[in-house]
DNA sequence: AAGAGTCAGCTGCTCTAACCAACTGAGCTA
DNA sequence: TAGCTCAGTTGGTTAGAGCAGCTGACTCTT
């Protein structure tokens, strides 16, 4: 039992928290509605209402307005957001708080493709070829699009069968790329990325773990470079 | 300007966000009062109470009864307790999310080790010397302290200087340690744990990248093992 | 009988107004 | 001067009223 000195909307968060655990209730499953919660806990509408904002904030609960409260998706959705406004304002207040995200993105990354080297199933494989390949038909017509990216990076992680690590490297992903495109202008040279992204999947495609770390680095270190130079307005 | 159609407290959440950032708002500056903040958006009490438990529940914005209210530290403590409540009701569904988490910290640890060999400045290579003593000392009586494990890991990373990285390695500890006391019991060797630490410790102070990655995937390897098998109740 | 429109009723959303509880700091007391 | 008290400020909680979105059954039309 804890949350006894943190207030009552603390303490509600946990009952609720605990019917969903209790009754193993998966994602979608409806909660009691706030008249029902309200008296269930033994509280007022209010209170249960600001709790539940709390939960919904975490991705915990899902509200529908005029239709009913439930078991939330538990998404990594708010972190990305979190993550969104502390590196920002980080950043407004002079830190280098993209290049921490960054580093972020290259450490899991990093220690990720070691695992991943020569243990793609084919159909990824066939995924990133496609992938790569229209990364360069959009460098040839001047810049690679963001999604194509996003893709790449999502397609070879798939391979790990941990969607936990999945969400989260796409959470780092999402956070990134929209403080990167919001406050500085990397001007990397598309080229050079598909260079990149090529050295990666023939590194994994090949198993040669010592190559594909390497290739990895490699691409980080381009964008770290970029970044650590000319964004300070 | 977001937020148009997802309801008030959404939108005044997000006028509270562009006031922190707006206004180079370091953590603890205090923000305007409830009622200050009813009259400046033009909203009940209520709406900005609920807005305010949204940005609270992950540590934006810090709420102190009968004192005021204050820009957050913006920390991961929501992560930890968002992942440890995905990771238990996950467990209780039969998910293998708890082997998920270690992956996680596993990847993230792994990716780091390769920057920090041969980094790590005298001061924190003392600390942990001292610290795997300590472990050996616990060790011998039976088990190894939490705390200890903690702390190893933290001094370990302090060098890198990248706050993040730091705060969501220690988020993801977190998060894996309650949930493991919780929930399963792994009956690791203490002895065989602290020959581990040991062995990163070494690895690292000699700048061996190889034997560095090597341990790091051996201590976690170890804790892997025993948490595939037996955990089912 | 099948389709479209309407409406009652659920649901959550917002507001107002009052009072409770925690903390601070000025002023009083010893 | 040291300590206490108390008034004032801030957030915490409750109550009740009315607004707004969604669903599903009912009705009217074709």
């Amino acid at each position: 039992m804890a949350a006894h000195n943190r207030g009552l909307a603390s303490d509600i968060q946990e009952r609720i928290k605990r019917l969903i655990v209790d009754q193993r209730l998966p994602s979608g499953a409806p909660l009691p509605t706030e008249t029902e919660l309200m008296e269930l806990l033994g509280v007022s509408r209010n209170s249960v209402r600001e709790a539940l904002k709390g939960l919904q904030a975490m991705n915990i609960v899902e509200i529908r307005h005029g239709f009913g409260t439930y078991v939330g998706p538990m998404s990594m959705g708010p972190m990305i957001e979190g993550l969104i406004f502390r590196t920002v304002a980080g950043h407004y207040r002079g830190e280098d708080s993209l290049l921490q995200l960054l580093e972020l993105r290259e450490a899991v990354e990093t220690g990720l493709i070691a695992r991943l080297a020569g243990r793609i199933p084919q159909a990824d494989l066939t995924e990133l070829d496609a992938l790569v390949e229209r990364m360069e038909a959009e460098a040839a017509e001047g810049a690679v699009r963001a999604d194509t990216d996003r893709a790449f990076h999502a397609a070879l992680h798939r391979g790990l069968d941990n969607l936990l690590l999945s969400e989260m490297l796409e959470a780092f992903w999402d956070a990134f790329h929209r403080v990167r495109t919001d406050l500085v202008d990397l001007h990397t040279d598309p080229k050079v990325t598909c260079r990149q992204h090529r050295e990666i999947l023939e590194a994994v495609r090949t198993g040669d773990v010592v190559r594909a770390e390497a290739a990895v680095r490699d691409h980080f270190g381009n964008i770290r470079e970029r970044l650590r130079s000319p964004h300070q307005e």
